[in-house]
DNA sequence: GCGATCAGCGGCACG
DNA sequence: CGTGCCGTTGATCGC
C-alpha cells in the first residue's frame, strides 16, 4: 500500500525525469472526447509513458480499456474532499479529449527510466510480399511485365500495376491474409478507376493465401481472378512459395440467377 | 535491481495465483507467428495478465511492440549459459505464434491482484447513432419511412434499411467519423446489391460528420447523397443535433467527364 | 465457429 | 497537413 501523496510524488518525479510511471490501485475512470466513457470502481494499471502516452488497463484483455496517445499532457492532484489522487490526461490532437483517473488506493507506485535506441525489425509484412510479387510476376503467368509498385491513383494506391502478353493493363492486389468483401471492393475500384482512366480493357488479380466463399464469389461476379498466395516467413525475410489459380466450380454458383441448364 | 531467481519466482507466482505480472529490464525480444520480428536489447516493460495477454512496451508509443492476446501459454525458465531470465509466450489459436523475452538484467519484478468486477461504459458508438438516427429520419427528409437496421445482406450490413416518400427503397450508411473511400465503397455495394435483389430503384445516403473530398466526388458520380450529420455526446448517450445535406458546387467538378456546357 | 464490420481504432508513408 | 490503408490489427455481434 502507498499512500496518497507517495503516489504523487512519484507520477511527478516521472514527469518530470522523462520516466515510466507505474500505478496500480483501485480507481474510477472518466473519458470524455471523439466518445465518452465511464468505469466504475476497481483494480487497475496505469501505465504512463515519457511521450504522454497514458494507459489505463484492466485485469484482462490486449487492450487499454482507456487510453491517450503520445503527446497528451499530464496532470496530477490530490482531491482532499475525496481523499483521492486524481491522474489526468488531456490532449487536443484530433479534438480536446480528457481522462481522469481518480484512485481512491493506490497498491503500488513507482517510476523507471527506460534506456532504448532499439527498433523492432519486423518481416512479412504486406509491403514485403508485393515487393516479392513484383520481381516474380511469372508466379501468377509468364508474360505478365511489371510496370509499378505502389502506384497512386485517386481512389487509392494500387499494390502492383503490370501488364500482360496481349498489353492489357492489370491490377494486382496483395493481402498478406484472408481476403473478405472489403479486399474485392477495393480491387473493383481500382480496376474501374484504370480501365476508366487508361480507356484500356483492365484485368484484376487479388493475391492472398485465402478468400472467404461470399468475397470469391463477388470477386468472379465481377469479372476478377483470385490466385492462392502461399508464402512463408523466414527469419531475415519472406518468401513466395507458390500461387496458384482458383476458380470456383461452377456448380458451386448455387444462387447465380441463371439456372444451370 | 532484481536478481533472475527472484524475478522467475514473481512471473511464477502470478501464473499461479492468477495475478497481473509487471517486469522491467533490459532484454531482447523475438516473435514468430503471423509474421516474425526481432528487438535487440533495450529497457522494457512486460506485462502478463491473468488471461494469458502478454505485452511488452517502449518507453514510448501506444502499442505494445510485441504482444500476444489472452489465451497464450506462458512459461519462464533461467537460460544457465547466458545467465538470462527467459519469458515465453505461445498460442495456437489463429497459428502457433510465441514471444520469446530474454531478460539479461531485471529492474524490477512483482505480481498484483487486481480486483475489477466492473465494465467499460462507453457513449458514442456507431450503434448508438444509428439507433437514434432510426427514430428521427424525418431529419434526413419528411416522409422517410424506417424499415429496418441492422440489415443483413450478402454482401454485408446495413445500417437502416428505409423508404421514402415515393416507396423507393434508401439505404442509409452511418459513420461516427469522417467518411473516406472506403465508406463510400461500401455503401455503393449495398446500393447495388439491394436495388438488384429487390429489383426496384434504390437511393444511397451516407450520414457522417465530415467526408473527405474524394471520397464526396465519387459518392455523387456514382449517384449517391451525402448528409452532414452533427452529433453531441451527452455522458448518458448521443444526441443527433442536425442533419444537413451537402452537395458539390457544379464548378467543383473539375475533373468531371461531361463538360459543364 | 465463421464472417463481416467497427474501433475513441493507431500508425505509416506519400502527396 | 491531409488522405488512404495496413495491422501479428483486436473486439464485437449476428448468422
Amino acid at each position: 500500500m502507498v499512500s496518497l501523496e507517495e503516489a504523487k510524488k512519484a507520477v511527478g518525479e516521472a514527469l518530470n525525469c522523462g520516466r515510466l510511471a507505474l500505478l496500480i490501485g483501485r480507481c474510477r475512470v472518466f473519458y470524455e472526447g471523439r466518445a465518452a466513457s465511464k468505469l466504475s470502481e476497481g483494480d487497475r494499471l496505469l501505465v504512463i509513458k515519457q511521450d504522454g502516452t497514458f494507459l489505463v488497463h484492466q485485469a484482462t484483455k490486449m487492450h487499454a480499456i482507456n487510453y491517450q496517445g503520445p503527446g497528451s499532457r499530464i496532470s496530477v492532484r490530490i482531491d482532499e474532499g475525496e481523499n483521492a489522487l486524481v491522474v489526468s490526461s488531456q490532449r487536443t490532437k484530433p479534438l480536446l479529449e480528457r481522462i481522469d483517473v481518480k484512485f481512491f488506493e493506490v497498491h503500488f507506485a513507482d517510476s523507471f527510466h527506460l534506456r532504448d535506441d532499439e527498433k523492432l525489425k519486423l518481416f512479412g509484412s504486406e509491403r514485403e510480399l508485393s515487393e516479392l510479387l513484383m520481381q516474380d510476376l511469372h508466379l501468377i503467368e509468364p508474360g505478365l511485365f511489371p510496370l509499378k509498385q505502389e502506384s497512386d491513383i485517386r481512389k487509392g494506391t494500387i499494390d502492383i500495376l503490370a501488364e500482360d502478353f496481349r498489353h492489357r493493363l492489370v491490377v494486382i492486389e496483395v493481402k498478406r491474409r484472408e481476403a473478405g468483401l472489403d479486399a474485392v471492393t477495393q480491387l473493383a475500384r481500382y480496376v474501374d478507376e484504370v480501365s476508366k482512366r487508361k480507356d484500356k480493357a483492365t484485368r484484376g488479380i487479388m493475391c492472398a493465401p485465402t478468400i472467404t466463399p461470399n468475397a470469391l464469389r463477388m470477386l468472379e461476379r465481377e469479372g476478377l481472378e483470385y490466385f492462392r498466395l502461399d508464402y512463408e516467413i523466414g527469419n531475415p525475410s519472406a518468401r513466395i512459395r507458390g500461387l496458384e489459380k482458383k476458380q470456383k466450380a461452377l456448380h458451386e454458383f448455387n444462387d447465380s440467377k441463371e439456372p444451370n441448364t
